[in-house]
DNA sequence: CGAATTACTTCATCTACTTTAAGGCAAAAG
DNA sequence: CTTTTGCCTTAAAGTAGATGAAGTAATTCG
């Protein structure tokens, strides 16, 4: 089945798998398909599923008070989705996450999660590794945040995500990186005339 | 050792150890001290350790181009302080960590740390778990950041670290929330007079 | 202990970014 | 095919927060 394929190369690049524990995993995760504007999880809810991005795009954002929203990451091909703390906590889920592309994931449950790091506990090191890769981005966004212009942080953005910044409407990176939607056609018409 | 009975009590809160997984954890840690001012890593140095906090208290900041201070992170008691991916992957850190008062720290190098892993693997599970709550709490400052005015960011700095806010120097506390000394003075004196 | 350095405050000026509002264009819906 | 709706752009006015300068309080250190 060509989806698990992609799986397991994926994890074969941080700890390379046996067939048998890459079987193991396999069964535990299932495919599932998501439409354009359907939601993964919906902040308030419970997250079900840590989910592997087989193809397509999610955003996973914030809604606050006001009812704005925040964009936290995109996720594509290759990439995971999921809010860890409500799905390890079974409490609701502090943000919610959307399919901006038709997308198809590979889905495994906290159940599915406990027996596959009994089954190949290889997968605990390679969560590890994933959490800390993923936390070190985070903390780079945070000084990034932090240190840069609105403009060098969108410039940052399309270094590091040249193919991605294509697929994705202008308000949502607007709002990834902080900014209107206004400010950031701004910048982009000043970028022109440079 | 009273130092150990520290640490094993911050390992017991989330996966309880045995006594003889204590005592071979406790055995691949050191003793180290730290004088106010001290660095545990400088960016650009290779961070050597994994760091658990006995007492005292660190900040972790990135010095950007123009040689301004971002403060990342405050480490306090039952905190642990490193650059991880330096520290895995043997590259330059990202930031300096350095302590703003007398520290002692337990702490563990790469190889001790793969040894750990080995010799205790519930280790494997520990960091795993510690990184996946330091995820969701940096994701929580990104959104914090984005989504809130200054002031509020700091009220709920305030909040969320009552006893730490008695101890940081203001100016601390301003990179922290990403903005000038001058400013959150002035935000002082506006939460004074209402 | 006193001198020097470092931390905090206040005020005035400046700028990066927001807000509001209006017009055009393309996709979706009827 | 027409109408609605959402998305992008441009421009003008407003604001949160930065910067610079200057004075006072608090630490550090010889």
């Amino acid at each position: 089945m060509e989806v698990f394929a992609a799986l397991r190369q994926h994890v074969d690049k941080v700890i390379p798998l046996t067939d048998e524990e890459s079987a193991r995993a396999s069964a535990l995760f299932t495919v599932k398909k998501l439409r354009k504007k359907q939601f993964l999880v919906q902040q308030g809810d419970v997250c079900k599923y840590e989910s592997f991005v087989v193809s397509g795009c999610l955003k996973s954002y914030y809604t606050d008070e006001q009812g704005h929203d925040h964009i936290l990451r995109f996720s594509v091909e290759d990439w995971w989705a999921s809010d860890l703390k409500s799905l390890q906590t079974n409490t609701p889920a502090s943000f919610s996450i959307e399919a901006i592309e038709p997308a198809t994931l590979l889905v495994i449950d906290k159940v599915g999660l406990e027996k596959l790091y009994v089954e190949v506990p290889k997968f605990e090191k390679f969560f590890r590794i994933l959490n800390e890769n993923a936390l070190t981005a985070t903390a780079q966004r945070v000084i990034n945040n932090l240190s840069l212009p609105a403009k060098e942080r969108y410039q940052l953005f399309l270094q590091a995500y040249p193919r991605i910044a294509q697929r994705i409407p202008l308000k949502d990176i607007a709002s990834y990186l902080g900014i209107t939607p206004v400010f950031l056609s701004q910048l982009r018409k000043d970028m022109m005339t440079e």
